[in-house]
DNA sequence: CGGTCATTTGAAGGACCTCAAGCTTAGTGG
DNA sequence: CCACTAAGCTTGAGGTCCTTCAAATGACCG
């Protein structure tokens, strides 16, 4: 949660870097960035990277890792609202509507591109592309977090588990933590209970079941997909948008 | 869901009504307004406004009336993402990611204001400040879904309700739909378990306990918030954004 | 006044929760 | 190398919340 070594080296990497990976920046872009990036932060699993209460004048990418965002009741009760890979914006909440309602924690060793949230506005008047893309990803995150809605509130246990997991496979792969229908599980079941919204006992369990007949196996850190058609078949899945940014 | 008599008059109000709202459009909005606004169109309640699988060339705003975001299941299950007021945008994702996730119907009478979606990149070049707000706009529903997730994960049937209930009196009190502790109650109770991810029967007797505790009542269309202080208590409420965009 | 739709109520079953204990694993220090 | 600990995982038993099915009641409308 420190380690704010600046460096202005590939910063061409991160403002957007969905964007970076579709379409070169031009130049005027890239010279923005260099003027917009504060630096680098690395923080260690675990770590909040925003907390709800917290004003932090920044806004981060993901260069590296995996986060999620959550929030919880008073008494405790907590839901995970969406994880979050390389590329993926945190705080534009904070930034543009000056309040962050969740919390932003990192699920392993994760490094942050570091923007000064105050400078949002300079990029919706000099550079559109970039604020178009800010928006893009606004949008889809909403979409993201639409799945999920329509998830918890319509699938039972054991569909939202099937669910999740080709959800968290398939961002796992554009972010490079996967292949061959196998990707990192940094997290534990109590994490996936509070993004399923059921205990972690009844998780358990529905995880048992899903191994039992076959469809998932995971051991060590790893998930794999042993009947990826089955699995849409359970979760009723339907394929999310490519994640390619629209040419305008 | 035809009717699309053009008009020009009071396009002021609607491109993003929220800011005509708390700022007036400078001239440069004004005229871009209306080259921008296609017209108007009014539809009858429980028509759609969008379809999941159209690409409709459109995108609207809301100039008057109660709509609400929903999502399926193949076999049919529904669940309500969220409720559309005046001044909400529809459509953004269709216009931004060029793919509609979810459909939109009209609760009540309601009218829009039609603009051409593919313009919606012209607002970024030429006018940020139009861009920022509908990107606030984006900001501000992902939050509520954010809320509302956290709400059907984590809280049972009755702290849901009592949640949605207060939920649907701030928004109805900004829209002018309601007054005194009293709101307008277009939908049914399938609507709102459909909203809540629970059964019709149970929200009817999760809606007979309260109404029995005195904590609100529901006669002919209007719902009444008899305990405000005891609704919050039970939903664990806490206050959203006051729905002011900041100034830049 | 019949028909349709929304609401209401009952009864029974099932999905999921709670509580509680035992287990496994990895890390720590003697 | 072996306690010892702590955190996560696993399993059982019982209870509750919510669902399902089914039928009755009420409200509105032509």
């Amino acid at each position: 949660m420190s380690d704010d070594r600046a460096s202005q080296t590939e910063c061409h990497r991160c403002p957007l870097r969905k964007q970076s990976i579709f379409r070169p920046l031009d130049e005027n872009e890239l010279n923005f960035v260099s003027r917009f990036k504060t630096g680098e932060l690395t923080v260690d699993p675990g770590s909040t990277i925003l907390l709800e209460e917290n004003k932090t004048p920044h806004l981060y990418t993901i260069l590296d890792g995996w986060a999620f965002r959550h929030k919880s009741l008073v008494d405790g009760r907590r839901q995970i609202l969406n994880f979050a890979f390389p590329g993926d914006l945190l705080g534009l909440q904070l930034a543009i509507l000056s309040e962050m309602q969740h919390t932003v924690t990192a699920l392993t060793r994760t490094t942050l591109c570091v923007f000064q949230r105050d400078k949002v506005w300079s990029i919706f008047k000099e550079y559109p592309t970039l604020a178009y893309s800010m928006t893009w990803m606004a949008a889809r995150e909403e979409q993201m977090v639409d799945g999920h809605l329509l998830s918890i509130g319509r699938r039972n246990a054991f569909e939202r588990l099937a669910y999740l997991i080709i959800h968290l496979y398939e961002r796992a792969k554009v972010a490079g933590y996967a292949g061959n229908q196998t990707f990192d599980a940094p997290f534990t079941q109590e994490h996936l209970s509070d993004a399923l919204g059921i205990t972690p006992v009844h998780t358990n369990r529905t995880l048992k079941k899903m191994q039992m007949r076959k469809l998932i196996s995971w051991r060590s850190e790893r998930i794999q997909i042993l009947d990826r058609s089955g699995l849409e078949a359970v979760a009723a899945y339907e394929p999310e948008g490519d994640g390619q940014r629209p040419l305008i």
